[in-house]
DNA sequence: GTATCATATGAACAAATAATCATATGATAA
DNA sequence: TTATCATATGATTATTTGTTCATATGATAC
């Protein structure tokens, strides 16, 4: 006989959230999951940058940084600015830095 | 003329850290960027489980959570004991529930 | 108006990834 | 040892994802 544990399943089947909520969860993690996105983040820490700077910094293209900054405006990790025909991108919160902050301690062991 | 932003780009990047922490840094959030996962941390929040009560908690076979169990096991987010034949997982640490907790506040704003 | 700079975006393609299936390992009980 | 339960794993496949390329938008200067 297979073993039993509906009982555990019931006790932690109630405290979970509901998928919808789940789904955003996961979702705001795996725009942190990229290398790229990283380093913009990382660079916003120091100071509000325009596109053409961030791209110049990673050295990639104007267009792929363009992409991924659409992908952290989305997650509202961060915003923009116009001055002109420039952009300004800055972070959009201080959760940014503490989620970053709480990985850093994780891998650093 | 292209505008110029050597000075900021040297400051910024006297701040960020090796290419290997930052992939390392991404490599770990990654991996909190599935449902899956998250649904299997989430669960391992109340108690230490089986692969195949968690299985059946996510209603999924027991493959794909063994499959993803070892990736969290990689990532240092679970440990595992063994009784008998079972095998339990359980969070490695505390890391997990505040990086969690700090993206749930971030999505519930 | 035209030219140029700064940024955004859609399509296409290559690489990464999550689930499935079949099968292997490892432990226990008979 | 054989059968069974619990878990792990390799290969395959469908989907997702990040970059590139070409092009579009939007602002400024002339």
């Amino acid at each position: 006989m297979k073993h039993d544990h509906t009982k555990l399943l019931h006790d932690v089947d109630s405290q979970m959230p509901d998928d919808e909520t789940l789904a955003e969860l996961s979702e705001l993690f795996s725009v942190f999951g990229d290398t790229t996105r990283i380093k913009i983040l990382w660079a916003l820490f120091e100071s509000e940058m325009c596109v053409c700077a961030i791209a110049e910094l990673l050295k990639m293209t104007q267009s792929a940084i363009s992409h991924q900054l659409k992908l952290l405006r989305h997650a509202k990790l961060v915003n923009s600015r116009r001055e002109g025909k420039t952009i300004y991108y800055f972070l959009a919160d201080d959760h940014v830095r503490s989620i970053i902050n709480q990985g850093m301690e994780h891998i650093s062991e």
